[in-house]
RNA sequence: GCCGCGGUAGUAUAGCCCGGUCAAGUAUGCGGGCCUUUCGAGCCCGUGACCCGGGUUCAAAUCCCGGCCGCGGCACCA
């Protein structure tokens, strides 16, 4: 016994070494002198499994060369990204949870006075324009390679149109600032980028500030000002991101700074789920009864994903596997649930739950008999203890009609003979011991003593459903905690959503 | 319009930058065995892959060219 745990403990301890993968060097760290990274989340929902990455290793490089890390929330489009309200909290609260603490953070949409200052310098710089062309207009333009007629007006006017921008005398889509780039740049996309834009926040109030601005940055601008403002030496972010460097560096060029490293890491996809916030929230407005929340275990976001029972090292080990790359991965289900498994055998008490229950009794056994069964096979996580009067149980349907005429154990208590008695299930004793169980060849079935049982419901994540199981489960299940992950014998792990009334648990995976 | 990424076992991936140590690693899956509180975990054994065609080279999964297939991003979202 000692040997087979000694034998386990190292088994475990070689593959947490050969895991333990080093992250590549950061470009160019001695240039700098010190390492700041950010993490920067649009609060408009949680962040999910692909935002995990970025902010995973932007916090593992951070602490690695004892350098600092900022998160900054980016909430500058209060129209299309609404953000809400509840996830700035979340948001951090998923951070904790999956081992991530910041030094510094900020709200955008409380720096709007600095982007501001930064405009009117650019602008003062011969930098950006305000531009009154229509959307289409501007296209036409640009599609030609021809500057609009608002870009080369004296800057003296320039200001002055900006100044009424903020003041309010544009609607949406009236004016917009401009960043001076190249308009013979071959990506047209690149050319004078919108840097500012009109947003009415009396229909589209913005959660923290409500109305009081009506001239927002885009995400290049506010970005590109705070990655500068704070200090931030190295980027990671999403490869969608790459030509978001180029257009950002036509400000750090006017203003004479220094533009960060960028690292480009691919997009994350977890197989079977829905990372996409919009498409989320499309299901959630679409049909608002049928999720749990924003949380839902059928979702890939990091709440979702704790509230189904993965574990936050899983998390880590599975981005860390992925690696710095820019190129995109899909992470399969079957290896997210391995690595949860590894992590979580050892801490997870077991317990039995059975679905379609059949009442059976036993016949022959001695009464009132008491039976204590350890919560894990190796680990001390205690026990619990069940004195039975009646000598009835149940078990899966399916189990006794498999067996009907055979003996078979009821794990950690005794070895049956299943029989069919005028329509009645009973159950013969035949023995005690594991030994002779083997003797008969008999399976090992779990099993839930009738005096000791609660009606319990364990929800079954299948795609987009959820199946909703009823069964019997040990009284004991109301002394767990929520939120406690626990294996169900024969069936695999789950996660303790509440207690009571009706105990109810998550499936996690077998 | 423009920019970019990928094609390695059933699946997901590592390796490719700096060619040999790769008769290709890991996980999962699958098959078999051991163990026994499980149809779980653990342990042992086994299974199985470099998109195609050229080129460079003593040597190519790795470099170059072409092809085919698949995918993503940007343009008053972040």
């Amino acid at each position: 016994m000692r040997s087979k745990a000694e034998e386990l403990g190292l088994a475990e301890e070689r593959r947490t070494v050969e895991r333990r993968r080093e992250l590549p060097p950061l470009p160019n760290v001695d240039k700098w002198g010190y390492v700041k990274t950010r993490f920067a989340p649009n609060p408009d929902f949680l962040i999910h499994l692909g935002n995990a990455r970025p902010a995973l290793l932007s916090h593992i490089y951070a602490r690695m060369y004892k350098g600092g890390f900022v998160l900054r929330f980016e909430d500058t489009d209060p129209r299309i990204k609404t953000p809400i309200p509840e996830a700035y909290q979340r948001i951090r609260e998923d951070l904790r949870w999956l081992g991530i603490s910041w030094d510094e953070e900020y709200v955008q949409s409380m720096r709007m006075e600095l982007y501001y200052d930064v405009a009117r310098k650019l602008i003062e710089k011969g930098g950006a324009y305000v531009d009154l062309c229509t959307a289409e207009e501007f296209r036409k333009f640009r599609s030609e390679r021809r500057a609009c007629p608002h870009r080369d007006r004296p800057i003296e006017e320039q200001l002055e149109l900006w100044d009424k921008m903020i003041e309010g005398h544009f609607g949406e889509g009236e004016a917009v600032l401009r960043i001076k780039t190249d308009l013979a740049h071959p990506d047209p996309s690149v050319i004078d980028w919108v840097a500012f834009r009109v947003i009415d926040t009396d229909k589209h109030p913005h959660p923290v500030t409500g109305s009081r601005y009506v001239v927002w940055p885009t995400y290049n601008f506010a970005a590109a000002v705070d990655d500068h403002f704070m200090g931030i030496t190295h980027i990671l972010r999403g490869r969608e991101h790459a030509v978001n460097t180029v257009k950002q560096s036509f400000i750090y060029m006017y203003m004479g700074w220094r533009y960060p490293e960028v690292v480009n890491l691919g997009r994350v996809n977890l197989e079977g789920f829905i990372l996409s916030k919009s498409r989320i929230k499309e299901l959630l407005t679409k049909y608002p009864g049928r999720f749990l929340g924003l949380d839902d275990p059928r979702f890939g976001t990091i709440a979702s994903l704790r509230r189904r029972g993965i574990l936050p090292d899983t998390i880590r080990e599975v981005i860390l596997e992925l690696g710095v790359k820019s190129s995109d991965a899909t992470v399969s289900w079957d290896n997210v649930a391995a690595v949860n498994r590894r992590i979580a055998d050892s801490r997870s008490k077991r317990l039995m739950f059975v679905k379609e229950p059949l009442e059976v009794c036993i016949e022959g056994i001695e009464l009132p008999f008491k039976v204590s069964i350890p919560y894990h096979p190796s680990a001390d996580l205690g026990e619990r203890s069940y004195v039975m009067t009646n000598g009835c149980v149940y078990v899966e349907k399916r189990d006794f009609e498999n067996n009907k005429g055979q003996v078979v154990r009821l794990m950690s208590f005794i070895n049956v003979r299943f029989e069919e008695r005028s329509g009645r299930a009973v159950a013969k004793l035949v023995g005690y011991t594991v030994d002779e169980a083997r003797r008969y060849g008999a399976p090992i079935i779990h099993w839930v003593p009738k005096e000791h049982s609660v009606r319990a419901r364990l929800y079954v994540v299948e795609g987009l459903r959820l199946r909703r199981v009823v069964g019997m489960a040990e009284s004991s299940v109301k002394e767990l905690n929520s939120g406690e992950i626990i294996q169900l014998v024969r069936l695999g792990f789950a996660r303790v959503e509440r207690t009571k009334p009706v105990p109810l648990l998550i499936y996690a995976h077998p």
